[in-house]
DNA sequence: CGATAAATGAAAATCGATTATCATTTCTTG
DNA sequence: CAAGAAATGATAATCGATTTTCATTTATCG
């Protein structure tokens, strides 16, 4: 109940969060804050959102996209990324690769795997 | 600078790069730094071994494993990473997967990609 | 309404990684 | 050996990302 109560109230980081759940990859706060120019909402404010979000278990940190950490919904099943050589933009991937066990050195336990893809999205490969 | 100096003070960028060309995997600035602890070379000197590096070709930097940039020889055929979630060691792992292909989005062009594997290593696996 | 607690935006403070500076030492070349 | 160039270590400065601070606004609830 006291949660419901704080959501209520907490317009902008709601507005913040639904900016993310609409985004169609993983987004750093300044990416996210840059989404919501028209808003007014400070930059401070998105990374109280974000910070909310993985503390109350709705969002993820991802790293090694380059260019600090990124955010994304966790209520999304198993997927990998695309990062853009370009334009510098992150994209979930659906599906994921099979025989990876195999690359475990002897002796060591595999907990995850991440896979990212570079190259140059849709828009910037046709732009180029 | 107060050591047995006569010959060998212009040759630690020489030791530096020998010191991470001896490594099972990729280090940052300070890994590498904290393997060279006995020999008086200063965090700047690992640096400056780095970049020139970097610039000549002889290393790549490879980000994506937390915790910074960390850097491994160039000459080293196709091969991925394991981080231990333990003690933050990031380790080459032989070999590669097939099928990555399938996951590019329609109009998208992949010119690399990477893989990561997480988890506890042999001795952290051990050790808990 | 009125009091209280939470949320907000702007700006300052912090934090870690990297780079630049500087006095000194070492190397090269003659 | 001398002189200039390059390398070195310690430390200060910088840089970008994130966090904190603070005055103000907004929401909740009696």
């Amino acid at each position: 109940m006291e949660r419901a109560k704080h959501m209520e109230r907490a317009k902008q980081q709601m507005t913040v969060l639904r900016a993310l759940a609409e985004a169609d990859g993983p987004l750093s706060a300044r990416e996210l804050w840059s989404r919501l120019s028209g808003t007014g909402i400070g930059l401070a404010t998105v990374y109280r959102a974000l910070q909310r979000g993985v503390e109350e278990g709705t969002l993820e940190s991802v790293e090694g996209l380059g260019g600090g950490v990124r955010y994304e919904p966790r209520d999304r099943e198993h997927h990998h990324h695309f990062l853009c050589s370009d334009c510098d933009r992150a994209f979930d991937v659906v599906g994921c690769v099979e025989g990876l066990e195999f690359l475990v050195p002897d002796r060591f336990r595999m907990t995850r795997h991440e896979v990212v893809l570079f190259g140059t999205c849709d828009a910037c490969d046709t732009a180029a």
